[in-house]
DNA sequence: AACACTAGTAAACAGGCGTATACTTCCATG
DNA sequence: CATGGAAGTATACGCCTGTTTACTAGTGTT
């Protein structure tokens, strides 16, 4: 029962396919977003995923492709690129504001003991015992986080790139980025 | 066609089990892991995985809760600690298939074709332009992987943890991670 | 030796997935 | 107005998933 007729509109629904798999990829990865989750996101019949763009996975490479990339972070002077680099990471901490309520998720395929597994063993193995090693350190828990992001990023960046393995002075990138991260002075030679 | 009987055992097939589930989990992830692979990996038959430890996460959360935290990497004195972090990551850094280190929490459980979407838009998005960006240093590369290790990483914590909005010490604090890796020295007030 | 218990097996089950097909409905154009 | 093609739909297909059931076959005990 739709309240109200839609013209027909093949760019209109192609458009709103594509921004329906946007939203649900960016926030569940490719996985665990069904093509009948996208289609019911974007009020579109599920055969038109596969007419528009062939198949899911055509639909997330043109997601990936139109996704803008860091080149405007780049764009100013050089000696402000961190901070730039650290707020667009920050805002990437936020909630996404205009989430939208999605019926299908309601049924979805997601398993979230899985989900808490994971969460609980991030915590557990790497985030508390860390922020408890920090001790009084007010910041201590989002320093924990922070460097357990790192840690895991590394890992997802390897994964994703294929394994090179580490230089010296890789080694002391990261140790000084811990170092700043963990607001552990080093004696320094 | 068995070439040779095992004798009946239900603890040692139980530990084949583990076993193979802990391979499998780390290399691939838990959603790419099938639980026939793991029953073929471990020669045990299928139905033993619900047997003995319920289901397939039951499976998962008992070898999570076997693998060893970072707590060994914590024992040592406060200064040497970022080092000690540095070279735990810089040992993922490896292909190494006898690791025990359980890379699931970072996985990107994705069928070749995505794995290869993933991977490019990595290069282009962010990598390249980075290293680009850096100009003629010579580990511009490797800096520019790390910084979007941090990236990654920062947003698959908090989808794995829940958003948390970013405070100005967190800015603050990537900023300077972010000028380290990338041997940028800011203009301090 | 016979029994009871249990490790191990094979097969089926129900359901979700991405994809493909046959169909209906709309609209621009003659 | 008629009509052809395109937009959109409903549904089925084949496959693979985790799980369960009914069964077989070893084995320690009496």
């Amino acid at each position: 029962m739709r309240a109200e007729a839609r013209p027909r509109d093949r760019a209109a629904t192609r458009l709103r396919l594509l921004d329906a798999a946007r939203a649900l990829f960016a926030e569940y990865g490719y996985e665990r977003v069904t093509v009948r989750m996208i289609a019911s996101a974007a009020d579109a019949n599920i055969a038109l995923v596969g007419r528009y763009f062939g198949s899911k996975a055509g639909l997330f490479g043109e997601v990936l492709r139109d996704e803008p990339t860091i080149r405007v972070v780049l764009e100013g002077d050089r000696a402000g690129l961190p901070r730039r680099l650290a707020e667009f990471a920050a805002r990437r901490m936020h909630a996404d504001p205009k989430s939208r309520i999605l019926r299908a998720l309601a049924h979805s395929a997601d398993d979230p003991e899985i989900q808490e597994l994971v969460r609980e063993r991030l915590r557990t193995a790497i985030i508390t015992p860390l922020a408890e090693f920090l001790g009084d350190d007010p910041d201590a828990m989002a320093r924990a986080r922070t460097a357990a992001a790192l840690l895991t990023g590394i890992t997802r960046v390897r994964r994703a790139l294929g394994p090179e393995p580490p230089t010296p002075a890789d080694v002391d990138r990261l140790t000084a980025m811990f170092t700043v991260c963990l607001d552990i002075s080093g004696h320094e030679p």
